[in-house]
This record gives C-alpha cells, structure tokens and sequence, in this order.
DNA sequence: AGCACGCCGACT
DNA sequence: GTCGGCGTGCTC
C-alpha cells in the first residue's frame, strides 16, 4: 500500500504529494487525513495522508515507509480534505498551508531532535561521558558547547550515536492524574496489615474504604483526605488502588448551563425568513441567503430559531462572527438557548482551550459553534446550516496565506452538505447584495424593529461652519448641547472616534515637519500614556521630541483626535460627566473589554467613547445619543471600498441607539457632510447608497463589476521593486485576455513599511479563464528567481482592501 | 524550507 | 594539510 502524503514544508517545489510506502501493520488503520511521521531527504518531517493507493509511479527502491502514524482517527475528514485542495488552487496557497489552517495551532508539527547512545563502551572523551552521565537518549539542545558539538558529529559520523527527530505536536491532549481505589476486601487486608507506626497511611486507607472500586483525580483525593502525596504513593505502591491518566477539557469558564430562555415572539418579517429558511433546509438545498435587516430588527433571533430546528434534525450549525462583537453578550444569548451543545472559538482562548474547544467539535460532544473566521473549519460532519453574521466585515478575510474569505468557505462546505448559508446585515457588502438582487443569494428583509421602536433622528453637522464661527474643539456646539441634555436627563451616551488614519500625530507649528516613522512612509501614532510616539505598521517606538527634529523649533506638539484626546475635552466640556474609554489601550489585558461593558450595562457610567469596537453589538436601553465625532475619516482612504466602509460604520453606529423604549438621536459630525456616503447614512436607507456606490463600481470597474486580484510587490531597494513590479505587470498584460484590465505597477498608498518599499499591480477582470494558470507561472518565476534578490511578491484573490 | 555535499581561502 | 565559508541541488 502507498500513502500519498503532503509533507510540512512550506516550499514552492515541495508543494505536491509525496509517495510513501505503508507499512503492513498500518495498513489496516491508516487512512486519509492522518498525519504521519515521515523521512524526507535527511530529516524527518510531519506530513497528511491524503490518499491511499495500490501503485506509486515511483521506482519501488526511490520509495520510502513512513515511520510513525501520529492519529488513530483522521484530523482533517475527506470533505475538509477536498476542500483544502480546493482552497490552495482558489487562493493560490500551499496545500500545507491549507491544510493547517483548518486545524487549531496546537497542531501543528513539534520538532524535538535527540540523540541516542548506540554504543556507549566507545564513547572515549572524559567531557562527552560526563556530559552523557550514562543516559541513552537526551534532547539535542543540551549540547550547548561547540566541544560537545564537535565530538558529537564524529560520533555520529562513526555511527557510534545517532540522532533521531521526535515528531509531535504543538499542545498535548491534557491528562489528569487519577486515583482508582481497590476493592473492600483488598483494602481492609492491607489496613488490617498496616504496621502499627504507619498512622496515615491506616488513614488513608480507611478513607479509601468509603470510596472502594470508585476513581478520583489524585489532586481531589488528597485536597478531600488531606493526605500529602508521599503517603498516598506508598498506599498506591502497597497495591490499595491504581494510577491512571484521564483526558480532560481546559474549561475556559466555568460551564453556565442556565435554562432555555424563552424565545421572543417573531415579527410577521422574522416568520417570512425562517419558513423560507425552512423549506430550502428541508428541501437539501444549498442555498444561500442574504438577510438584510435593519439594525435591531432581531436577525439574531432569526438565526437561533434557524439553528434550533437543524439541531432537532440531529444536524450542525456553524455561526461566524467578527472578532470584534464575539462579547459574552452575544455569546451568552447562544448558551442561553443550547446550553452545553455550544462550543465558543475566540482569540481569548489559550491553544489549548482552543484545541479542547476542537476535540468537543470533532467528538461530536457538541453541535453548535460559534465563533471568528477559522471556526469556518470546524470539524463537524453533519452541517445543517451555516450563519455568517455582519457579513459586510472584512475581517471574514484573512490577509495572510492562505488568504481566504470566510463567506466562499462556507458556500463550499454548504454546497457539500446541501445546507443553507446565511449572510446577515444591516449593511451589506455590495458583491452580496449585488448577488442578492441578481438572484444568486436569495433575498430576505427585515425592515421592522421587533417593538416597532422608530430608527434614531439622524443629524449631519458641517465642522467647516462649526470652524468659522470659531468653535475649534471636538464637539460641535449640537452635539454638546444634545449630550448636556442627556447628562441632565441622565441617559447614556456613546461617542465613536474612527480612529482609523486620523489619530494623534506631532506636528511643528513653525515648519509643518509631521513626525515619520524611521522605517515606514507613515506619521507616528502619539500615545499620551507613555509620552511615546509608535509606528502601526512596524512597531517602531520612540519618545515625543522635545523640538522639531528638522528646523529645532520649540513649537513641536500633537495633534489629531486620538481617543485620549476626546477625554481630556470631554473632561473640560463636561466635568460631572463619567467616561469610559474603550480602544486598543483600554482593552489590552484580558476580560477588560467585558468588564468595561458591564459597567456601562450598569449604569457606572454616562459615557462611553471608543473606536471601532464600540459600533457593534452593543444593546443597552438607555443609550438615548449616539456621537460620531469625525465621520470622514475612513472616507479619504485610498480604496474603492471607503465609502462603503464609512456608510456601514456609520449605520452600525447609529445602529446602537434608541434600540428599546426610548427614542435615539445620532449627530454625525464631518467636514464632507455633501458626500453620498455621509448624506445617505443620514436617510438610513440602504437601497439609494446601493444604487449611487454602484453607479460609482460601474464607472471606474470595480467590484462588484469586475473581480479584482492585487500583486503587491516589496524590496528594500525603491528601484528594485519598482523594476520587478514592472516586469510582473508586463507578464500580466501579456498574458491575460483582452478584456482583463492591469493597473500598474504603482507605489502602494503606504509606499514604505519596516524599510521595504512597496508597489503593486491590480488586476481587473469579469471572466478571467487564464487567471489561476497566469498568477501560477508568475509565482513560479519569483520563486525560482526573483526571490534571491530579496523580492517578495504576494498574490492577493479578491482583497478586503488594496492599499 | 533545511540539510548535505562540494569546492576554495586562512588557520594549526 | 584541515576547518569552515556559503553556492547548489534534492527531498517519495
């Protein structure tokens, strides 16, 4: 039998299976998506079945056996493995790399080299024998002196030792110990035996009595007999009970079984969609549905009615959300409703909370996940329906290999499951929505909030008229008015700062010099907390400088909005008024971004200001204003997607107020308060921005018009990359159809990142049958010859953004 | 990628 | 003479 297995090396000419021979006692367990310890060329490597055969093309002698089987049961299953084939053409990845991420980091391969003694009578050296100590096999990083070093190679090249590679992975299966306790008859032998000195270990076996035949972890035994660990292993050693390892979940938090909370009832609209839901699911149909609900018109409740009834019918759910509102607000609603059937995927989780979470998925222990981007991967087998939520975000794609988005994933997987798919937002993408109208996805609205709650008063205010007549702070005296009334009213407030591109940089007022990262073509981020100015990009950190480091002016400061920024005016404007500040510095440690909610939900505070973060999923009633302090900031980004990204967080934003009895009023503060996306934002609906930002896609061939793949190109020599950037470009033009559209080679908005000069090509195309076979030959080229020059080229299928 | 092999310079 | 520099080539 012959294995065709995809070896760990992330490598252009490895990436292709590799034949290895079976060996017969593996035969019989062996199967695809194992994974296996393999040779390859001098070492030995970690690898995945991904097929069985009779014959390999290969010479028989050319042919290796594999060495170990790591799994008993595949990791990956023959749909994900499939899919991981696929995945790698679409995204023009390494099937390794496909493969690994569908698995938990704690996976992935461990090296852990040894050496082992064959003959230790010939080992003469005084140092190597005192190193050695009369052990046979000792972990390689031991030798640490290049004396040891060296003898160890002759040695080894006698054959006198030889190194051997452990193969394994990341994070193990947590084992417990546990105690299980003899018989009555076996222990009051041994008690009636026990020497008339050995007063606890009589203890203890009295104690072991009550529990005869029963097992306990070792720690629960000793806390509850409160007998120390010595005593307990000479009873142990007496033959009064017997050690065994349990496997055991990491509880990330301790299990909230609460009781099924009572569902709301369904507005005639949520009915619509559910039975529409229903049907396609009854019918095994792969369908894929937009729900375009308006924020707070309960999608969510749309969602674990769809779920419940899949779960009835002994089937899966996957749910995915951005990171961002994974909150145990969210979270907690599923629990609510499945209780322990939920596993919870996100970043907080250690790797081995993460692995655990996994292992329930994969043993079938529960039957709903819900969670970021790589939850698309879970490892169920019987998927009945899967739900991406706000699926407009952009973090659905990730922006390093494999780059793929979450929403073409779960298409995939639904179409092998015949199950439906489920986008929801309040804003959808364009691409969606476009696809949706085309009939593509099937449409289905939610145009009511459950309580027919109005949506909020929507108020733009021009900062150029706010500047003239002398008002020069954050706030324009609107808004500081709305939000006085509020204080006084004592209702709650949000301010959202869209930090994005606009945060505090210093600035002299005597030259206009704005202080640059050293590295990267980007002004430096000023951070109050440490008087520090940092880089986004590369992570460069130096102290705020004293004078202007080009004309040595005193009159050096920052400016900007920061969030840090908005508190201290806040503080001025309204000195009664308690602020929580929600952003990147803020929620850093663990648990404070719900610590910092929860005392909002309380009422501890009268106003929250925050970044991104804070204009999703947030529901509290007395949220009564809603304050976007600087709209344009996402709007003058260098993308096609800016003004989409500015309506969705604008409408998100506004989204948070008025959700329950009281009314809400949004102000939107901007300099730009003419442009589309802003005055749409205003109107809340959707449709007429769809129209406009389609009209503007048409004009300069966009999505969802054209696909769009971006080549980005960096080298730390300017002329270097720009010389590569134009040869690629030349190999696109040459070889894509006449309809296929090449923009570039141009210097990428942010030309410079950690010292590397950036350019890029943007391919643009309606039907591109040569794309995968032209960006393959490309990526060969820099492989096997640009890269030695310090090139790295990457391709970018659909990008979230192409700056 | 990572490891061995191989062919030329500065050391005991 | 040998140690070691990193160019080249291969990995079932």
């Amino acid at each position: 039998m012959i294995a065709e297995v995809i070896v760990d090396v992330a490598a252009y000419p490895i990436d292709r299976p590799f034949d290895y021979l079976v060996p017969e006692a593996l035969e019989s367990v062996i199967e695809p998506g194992t994974r296996v310890k393999v040779p390859f060329g001098p070492r030995k490597v970690l690898g995945y079945v991904t097929m069985l055969k009779d014959e390999s093309e290969l010479a028989l002698g050319k042919i290796k056996p594999i060495d170990e089987l790591i799994d008993l049961d595949p990791v990956i299953s023959s749909e994900l493995l499939e899919l991981s084939r696929w995945l790698a053409v679409e995204t023009l990845s390494y099937e390794i790399d496909a493969l690994q991420v569908m698995l938990p980091a704690a996976m992935r391969a461990k090296y852990e080299k040894f050496i082992i003694v064959e003959e230790p009578e010939r080992i003469e050296d005084a140092d190597f024998k005192a190193f050695l100590a009369g052990r046979k096999r000792i972990q390689l990083k031991e030798v640490d002196s290049a004396e040891l070093m060296k003898m160890l190679k002759k040695y080894v090249s006698e054959g006198i030792v030889t190194v051997d590679t452990a193969v394994g992975q990341q994070t193990a299966v947590k084992k417990v110990r546990m105690i299980r306790m003899a018989d009555e008859v076996t222990l009051q032998t041994l008690l009636d035996s026990s020497h008339s000195n050995a007063k606890k270990q009589a203890e203890l076996l009295r104690w072991m009595l009550e529990y005869a035949g029963k097992t306990i972890s070792a720690k629960q035994l000793m806390e509850q007999s409160g007998i120390q660990p010595a005593v307990l292993k000479t009873v142990i050693e007496r033959g009064a009970a017997f050690e065994e390892l349990a496997e055991v979940y990491r509880e990330p938090d301790a299990p909230q079984l609460k009781d099924t909370a009572i569902p709301e009832i369904l507005t005639d609209e949520q009915q619509i969609a559910l039975d529409h839901i229903a049907t396609s699911e009854d019918n095994q149909k792969a369908e894929t549905f937009l729900l375009h609900g308006v924020t707070g018109s309960g999608k969510t409740e749309v969602y674990l009615r769809a779920i419940k009834r899949v779960l009835d019918k002994g089937k899966e759910a996957i749910v995915l959300v951005p990171e961002i509102s994974l909150t145990p607000q969210m979270t907690s609603r599923f629990k609510e409703r499945f209780g322990s059937l939920v596993a919870v995927m996100h970043s907080a989780l250690s790797a081995g909370e993460k692995y655990d979470e996994w292992r329930k998925i994969k043993r079938g222990e529960v039957k709903v996940v819900i969670g970021a981007r790589s939850a698309i991967f879970a490892p169920f087998e019987n998927i009945g329906i899967i739900i991406l939520d706000e699926e407009h975000e952009s973090t659905y794609k990730q922006d390093d290999t494999p780059r793929y988005h979450a929403r073409d994933v779960a298409i995939k997987r639904a179409e092998y499951y015949n199950c439906p798919v489920i986008l929801g937002s309040a804003t959808p993408s364009l691409e969606s929505y476009a696809r949706a109208s085309k009939g593509v996805y099937t449409m289905l609205t939610l145009t009511k909030r459950p309580k027919d709650q109005a949506l909020p008063t929507v108020t733009v205010v021009d900062m150029r008229e706010e500047l003239k007549t002398g008002n020069r702070s954050m706030f324009s005296l609107p808004l500081a008015e709305a939000v006085r009334i509020r204080l006084e009213k004592r209702e709650q407030i949000v301010l959202f700062l869209n930090k994005r591109g606009f945060s505090s940089f210093v600035l002299c007022r005597d030259c206009g010099t704005v202080v640059e990262c050293p590295n990267c073509d980007i002004s430096l981020t000023y951070h109050r907390a440490h008087e520090q100015l940092k880089c986004h990009y590369c992570g460069h950190e130096e102290r705020v400088p004293l004078v202007c480091p080009e004309c040595k002016s005193e009159h050096i400061r920052f400016f900007g909005t920061g969030t840090q920024k908005a508190q201290e005016e806040i503080a001025k404007l309204f000195p009664t008024a308690r602020v929580l500040r929600m952003d990147v510095d803020t929620t850093r440690q663990k648990g404070s971004h719900e610590r910092l909610l929860r005392q909002f939900s309380e009422g501890q505070a009268d106003i929250l200001l925050g970044t991104q973060m804070i204009a999703k999923g947030l529901d509290f009633p007395n949220i009564t204003l809603v304050g976007v302090l600087a709209a344009d900031t996402t709007l003058h980004l260098a993308d096609f997607r800016a003004a989409e990204k500015t309506f969705q967080l604008m409408t998100q934003v506004s989204g948070r107020a008025g959700r329950h009895e009281l009314p809400g009023e949004v102000f939107i503060q901007t300099y730009s308060p003419e442009h589309y996306a802003i005055e749409l934002a205003k109107a809340q609906h959707y449709e007429p921005f769809y129209t406009m930002e389609m009209a503007a896609r048409r004009q300069y061939g966009y999505p969802p018009f054209y696909f769009v793949t971006l080549v980005q190109f960096t080298h730390e020599d300017l002329l270097k990359v720009a010389d590569f950037a134009e040869k690629g470009a030349r190999y696109l033009k040459q070889n894509l159809s006449a309809g296929t559209v090449v923009i570039g080679p141009t210097a990428s908005a942010i030309s410079r990142v950690n010292n590397r000069y950036r350019y890029q090509c943007l391919i643009k195309y309606k039907k591109e049958p040569k794309l995968t076979e032209t960006l393959q030959q490309l990526i060969k080229y820099y492989r096997t010859d640009w890269i030695k020059s310090g090139l790295i080229m990457t391709v970018d299928v659909e990008p979230a953004s192409i700056y």
